[in-house]
DNA sequence: ACGTGCGTGTTACTAGCGGTAACCCTAGTT
DNA sequence: AACTAGGGTTACCGCTAGTAACACGCACGT
């Protein structure tokens, strides 16, 4: 039968896939986003075509290997978000699942962070802020909806659940990215911090005196 | 004399620097951050090498070029944020700034976001988010010593102080980012969403029925 | 007047990247 | 036995960042 021959064979791609996402795997976590197509061809023990075959250019590898991480990060968060807790609580649970993930593995982190940057081919009319940093698009707007469902903001509730998503996982981010990057403070105490920040301390913090009155 | 040979010679240095960086203002301008070195060469009328020999490799090239950029642009914010209001104003006047800036010349703001990625060459052993996004992490920094300076945080008001900068500097780079790709509503109605969201309204919002408690 | 540096510029090259065309070789079908 | 279909490789293209090595010009000390 043709359909029997079809899904063998197409087990067989499936399954080489999944072998080539792995290498490319390892070597991103070795060598960072800049890894080489020829590095992940010798990781996975074949050649440059093929995997041009498998997955069409590098954006097509790298998009198949960012959707493996991102829903694997995302489902995390999501689950910190639906833990049984207050609001505060779950906030500050999804933050901290969120740098934990980064924590233990940064050059996967910073490979979701800028996929596809620095082609010297027809990357031409890319429309700002396209094709970048899908990981943190998603996040966005996975945060807006379920900020919409669940919160009653009043009229124009779904705009401004957008608008919060994508602000507050960028604070997230910002914060996370530079805090991986000096360790300025134990993570439990960050993680406070930018709770404490979205819980509105900022409008209510006094002025210092002696300043122009900020 | 020694000293007026060499101002002499630093003068035409500098002057030439100056040339050379306005050139590739132009062409990163016109063709975004993967402008070629050989294409800034072409449009300042002269070759590769004078390049190299003025800025060393490409980083230092983008590196002096988004200094340049970055100091505009915050000074502007400076501004805004020293203005004579109150609080609320200010921040919604120096969000409304970034947010201008960015709207105004978007390759400009790719360009200083994302600015030495994607090299093929030994960019190893790169310290996840060291030489990353120079720009972010000098208004987080500066947000930060502003905060520290003009509010009465209580104890540990320094560490929070540079949390709270570099996270609302990311709220607003991420929404920015957002907003600019997808123009959701305008750049006003951002303003106000963002800062409505650090004044506290999602510690303030109530559950809306049915779902399972937020 | 004459070499001698030194700054300024070029050509011509290397090494490595993403990506592809052309070939090759083996397994299964008829 | 002949033929075909995939999986695989070699060898290449065009591009990039970056670098020798060479060439012109101009002020200088002797």
């Amino acid at each position: 039968m043709d359909t029997t021959q079809r899904t063998e064979q197409q087990r067989s791609a499936d399954r080489r896939r999944r072998e080539l996402l792995e290498a490319a795997d390892r070597v991103v976590l070795r060598d960072g986003p800049q890894a080489s197509m020829n590095a992940i061809a010798a990781e996975a023990g074949i050649t440059k075509p093929i995997l041009y075959r498998h997955f069409g250019d590098k954006s097509g590898l790298y998009a198949a290997l960012a959707k493996r991480h991102t829903d694997a990060l995302l489902d995390s968060l999501r689950a910190a978000l639906d833990a049984p807790a207050d609001r505060r609580e779950r906030v500050e649970a999804t933050l901290d699942t969120y740098l934990a993930a980064i924590e233990a593995r940064p050059q996967v982190y910073r490979f979701l962070m800028h996929p596809t940057e620095g082609g010297q081919t027809a990357d031409q009319g890319f429309d700002v802020g396209k094709h970048s940093m899908p990981l943190l698009r998603r996040m966005g707007e996975e945060l807006a909806t379920v900020i919409e469902e669940r919160l009653d903001l009043g009229p124009g509730s779904q705009q401004l659940a957008r608008v919060w998503g994508h602000g507050i996982v960028g604070m997230m981010h910002a914060a996370g990215d530079w805090w991986l990057g000096e360790r300025p403070c134990s993570r439990a105490e960050l993680v406070r911090s930018l709770a404490d920040l979205l819980w509105g301390r900022l409008a209510a913090a006094g002025d210092k005196m002696g300043g122009p009155g900020f």
